[in-house]
DNA sequence: TTTGTTGCAAAACGTTTGCAGCCTC
DNA sequence: GAGGCTGCAAACGTTTTGCAACAAA
């Protein structure tokens, strides 16, 4: 998609939110707005912040600020569940998706699936209106599987090295 | 269930997991796995460390390393996902379920409807060994959404009050 | 002119780490 | 007695806050 476009649709979204809640047009919003859109994938703050122009140095708090914004708004899915830093990602003119992640590295896959939000949206909840859900698969992926196994063989290898030894010890 | 006999049987695992891992057996997993088997709900690892009966008062540190622990064993469920602090929650004779939040008060609710779990679980994630899930539906309960509603009024009343305030200065 | 917003630095917060000493095995 | 574990405090990395200055409306 042309990313002019893309930047006129969602900034249509954005002024729409900010002008009914009686905020206010900045720059900055715009600038981290037109960052996030060229993004694919799963970023921090920090990232973020290091992807404006070099001209636009945009203040860490104020890249905060305008991100929860933007998840406010649905602009952004925002991942706040792995042990460091929220992990950002793109919403606009993206399908809500769920993720799978590695457990071991850690890595975060994107998974179109659309019967999992389909199932967990028509779910009965009480007394609640449901806006969104997330599911995240925890699991191995198979690189960290097979370094898995290499590990476990390497510790099998020397745990019948040192019985060898006691008993070499134990005949002396 | 008997918390003692509930007690032994998440003990046996445990201890099952610790002695085929080389690791030892301590006062502390023990105490801190009593105090998590009688709590039902959501708890930070702070809520917890604060549970432990006062003549055993074990460190923070411990507490974490410990939490982390029975969730590696599968006897907690650990929700890292919400701003500010992991949440721990008993997992042994619970079954895995889902969680709806309300965005507004934050509250957590428990939804048992294994057709989440399932969906997830059969989806097709390429190179990936799936382990668990976790989904976490978003929105607003009834108790908060009326509070949104009230509050809503009341701004528009300002505003008809401020507008008519106004006029009245203009025609002067 | 009003007041929402930014930048800055400092604080707050949850969590981890390094290390000495303890306790399990 | 070897080495995993705990307690402690300090360090760490992320996020929030307080405030002065700025700029959008």
């Amino acid at each position: 998609m042309d990313i002019d476009k893309k930047f006129e649709g969602a900034k249509a979204i954005l002024d729409a939110y900010i002008e009914s809640h009686k905020m206010r047009h900045t720059p900055e919003r715009e600038i981290v707005l037109k960052v996030v859109l060229n993004t694919t994938g799963h970023h921090t703050a920090d990232e973020i912040q290091a992807l404006t122009p070099d001209n636009y140095k945009i203040n860490r708090a104020t890249v905060y600020t305008t991100l929860d914004l933007f998840a406010e708004v649905g602009l952004v899915y925002c991942h706040p569940m792995l042990k460091g830093a929220a992990l950002y990602e793109n919403a606009y003119k993206v399908e809500p998706h769920s993720h799978y992640i590695c457990t071991d590295c850690r890595e975060i896959h994107d998974l179109y699936d659309t019967s999992i939000t389909n199932v967990a949206m028509q779910a009965k909840t009480p007394r609640f209106t449901k806006e969104r859900s997330s599911t995240y698969i925890f699991g191995v992926c198979t690189k960290c599987r097979a370094k898995k196994a290499r590990w476990e063989k390497a510790r099998q290898k020397l745990a019948m090295l040192s019985a060898a030894a006691s008993e070499l010890g134990k005949a002396k």
